[in-house]
DNA sequence: CGACACCTTGAAGAGGTTCAAGAAATGTGG
DNA sequence: CCACATTTCTTGAACCTCTTCAAGGTGTCG
């Protein structure tokens, strides 16, 4: 776990302990949420010569685009992004967002074109792992063969999760599942398990979880009169956790 | 490609040629489809050898279900599947429907258990492939690892365009989407390109979609009404496949 | 401080759901 | 092979949730 106060919300992230090109995994204190996790050190400098260099995306900027040339595999050091697709006719669709020490660019593997746009929410640093080698290395390495596998079947998954809950799932039902996966995540990462910034617009949110930007902060709104949570804009607080999870559950009287 | 006529609806699907249970992927009518696709001969034995059982499943019983133990992917031989996720609540998701050639199992390799449910819509056959097995192997044959992961990350894609449609498509839309996809991989299998036999049911087709089973009948109704499509119960004949085209783009005035 | 992006709230409207009833297909057992 | 039970599908009417459109408020950054 890192060295930040357990009860501070996800506020102020700290620029990167080092700018030094060359990775250390070993060294990175997001080892336990990254592509290393479980593997054992000699195994994890096998990733580190993977890890050739670092690349920094600046708030809005892509990561990469629907149809780029897919090349590599990308773990977040620093920042948060959300992945998109797009159509011919302007809809959007945010297919994800993603925090510090989750893998991004497995879209791209199936047709060695990405399949969606990664873009940074804020100013991000990733470290790049070049396909062709984690490929190689995978194939000395079956520990890492393997995580990489459990990593896209987690992908999968999540997935699963994220159709339920768009084709299941009414409006309050989506938010509350949303806010509780964000905290869980982030107080897996140190974080307050109350308290959280959103580090994404409310047409963001909405898009993800199929509402409309007014639908999403009405439902905001909703759940503050409840005494559920505070919403001040992005900074949420989390006043009954137990009520968000009845809501997901479905125990809330809706059929 | 088969011998079966390709202006053929998937109506009558035949027993399996063999019944061997020693696989054959080389004689498989299904290799340019599934696990196998682009490898050399030598590659293909060396899945072959993975391949060691098959297993037959009767309609509506399960391949795996939510929870079991993960220990093989499964190549779908002989008849189509559904996937679901079940919450406690009782809401069930339908994830995908799956047809032969493709597939399943990748869900379990995240936790070493599965996490949906996978039903044979209709008599089925798979083969099945130990995922130890199928691992040390690929660390032997860099192309079936590619060609996994390759296969892992088009379902992480095709979950993206489902999200797409469960989060910004109207029921429609939807329906289009679903009737085009279904024909368009019946088609790549030899069948008619017009005309096909939906395999599930309603209800099933609306949980995929994210709509009531009513909803899906009047919009089959409606579209019918239009000449766009043919639909008596579960035989369906595309009358005006561009527009239906049409419809999943966005060109009919919905916004 | 002003421009711009983002967020909130209200009122009217549309699309999909729910409930209900009946029709059509399918399966089962005699 | 037919009768009956069951499942699946269709259709109507009322209702409800979410969307749309509109206006104003809040926050942020040059």
């Amino acid at each position: 776990m890192s060295a930040r106060s357990a009860t501070q919300a996800n506020g102020c992230e700290y620029p990167p302990v080092s700018a030094d090109a060359r990775a250390t995994c070993s060294q990175c204190n997001l080892r336990e949420f990254c592509l290393p996790v479980g593997l054992s050190p000699q195994e994890m400098y096998a990733v580190e010569d993977v890890v050739t260099t670092r690349r920094v995306v600046e708030k809005g900027e892509a990561l990469y685009r629907d149809g780029d040339p897919f090349t590599s595999i990308y773990a977040i050091r620093l920042g948060n992004f959300k992945t998109c697709v797009n159509t011919l006719d302007g809809r959007d669709q945010v297919t994800g967002f993603h925090m510090t020490g989750e893998l991004l660019g497995m879209d791209g593997i199936g047709t060695n074109r990405h399949a969606c746009n990664a873009i940074a929410l804020e100013r991000a640093e990733v470290c790049v792992m070049p396909y062709g080698q984690l490929s190689t290395i995978s194939t000395e390495v079956p520990a890492l063969q393997r995580h990489f596998h459990r990593i896209m079947s987690r992908e999968i998954v999540r997935e699963h999760g994220v159709m339920l809950l768009l084709g299941s799932m009414r409006a309050e039902e989506r938010l509350a599942a949303f806010v509780l996966n964000l905290v869980q995540r982030l107080s897996a990462r140190g974080f307050s398990k109350s308290e959280l910034v959103l580090r994404m617009t409310r047409e963001e949110i909405g898009s993800y979880l199929g509402l409309k930007l007014e639908t999403v902060s009405r439902t905001f709104s909703k759940s503050a009169e409840e005494g559920i949570v505070e919403v001040k804009q992005r900074h949420l607080r989390m006043l009954d956790t137990e009520a968000l999870k009845r809501i997901v559950n479905g125990q809330q009287c809706h059929n």
